[in-house]
DNA sequence: TAATCATGTTAACAGTGTCAACATAGGATG
DNA sequence: CATCCTATGTTGACACTGTTAACATGATTA
């Protein structure tokens, strides 16, 4: 049993993701991602300065995740430019309730993102996957409607996620008119 | 000194209420309200089964103070329904930005919803606050479409919160855009 | 080899939600 | 009016939390 663990950041993080997902941000406690590492419930304050730090890391995982789905949906060379636009809106509602706990934290207000650059770097960097497609979808489009364009098509997947969760809709019944407010 | 309080459960939650705002539901203790209403750290505890049931009120007085903000824009006399229904939107917003914890809170998913009837029904009834306008600007629409509506401009003014606050955007330049995507 | 420094541990603190056991008072019932 | 019941309060305790300070270990480097 050797004194230092060698890894010990990298499992931390990834043991968090892990009970992140399953039991949601709020019941995940530090100590027990410790004992989970067997080390001490100290030891993670090597690595993170706060338990909210920690978190932020799992947050930002999440937006590089989501923007690889993202990505992927954006880069299939079969598909038009509008097919892969609406493929992208699916991928991120699958994504919204597949990883229900860890988009939650994502979108939560308990951690401050400007005191994180590296969790506002990744989310930015999600956000700009949605901007490329637009850009393409609306050329000679001016900078700030792009922007404005975005948002509402972020707030409208971002909406349907919420509404999904609760109601017990069919994702597939709001495609089409999802579609068309393109 | 009375032993019997008399009107502590209101006076928790207006406490809750105020505290929530100031603080953010998850810098907010149980303990500290009861202190405030000069009441044992338990009393709290022969009114709400849990802390999570006095945030559900909390969240559950948010929904029904905008759901009166949204109606009292739709009701201005002198607007057309066009201006009556950008008029909410912007008072959705601005709620959304100036009772920012609160809002937080009754995005939050540390409330199951599901467990709390009362809350669900002041969540509900705001949204059909934007059902209404929606309807009246959209005479022989069907059941289903209004719905995605409803979805997509609730979706957008909540996207619009949410970025309003982390970029230094000035709502006034989102105004006009945000209404001809109606 | 010796010193430095990153990375572990243990012990402790103040704070949390929550429960069980007990106290009190005010209204209902005889 | 006297008595009991019940709603509402209190005290004390438990297990748990994030976090800090003080100390231990072992790898790197001078």
């Amino acid at each position: 049993m050797k004194y230092h663990h060698g890894n010990l950041k990298e499992e931390l993080i990834s043991s968090a993701c892990i009970v992140c997902e399953a039991d949601g941000h709020d019941r995940m406690s530090l100590r027990s991602i410790a004992k989970e590492a067997k080390v001490s419930q100290t030891a993670p304050y090597r690595h993170f300065k706060t338990k909210e730090s920690l978190l932020a890391e799992v947050s930002s995982r999440g937006f590089i995740e989501l923007k690889e789905i993202l990505h992927n949906a954006n880069t299939k060379k079969t598909l038009s430019t509008r097919d892969k636009f609406l493929e992208m809106g699916q991928a991120y509602i699958e994504f919204g309730l597949s990883k229900r706990n860890t988009y939650d934290l994502m979108h939560s207000s308990v951690i401050d993102k400007t005191q994180f650059p590296e969790l506002l770097n990744s989310a930015v960097g999600t956000f700009e996957e949605l901007v490329d497609v637009l850009a393409e979808l609306n050329p000679g489009i001016s900078a700030k409607d792009l922007d404005i364009k975005c948002i509402h098509h972020w707030a409208l997947v971002h909406g349907l996620v919420g509404l999904l969760r609760n109601e017990n809709l069919d994702a597939s019944e709001i495609d089409t008119p999802a579609a068309n407010a393109m």
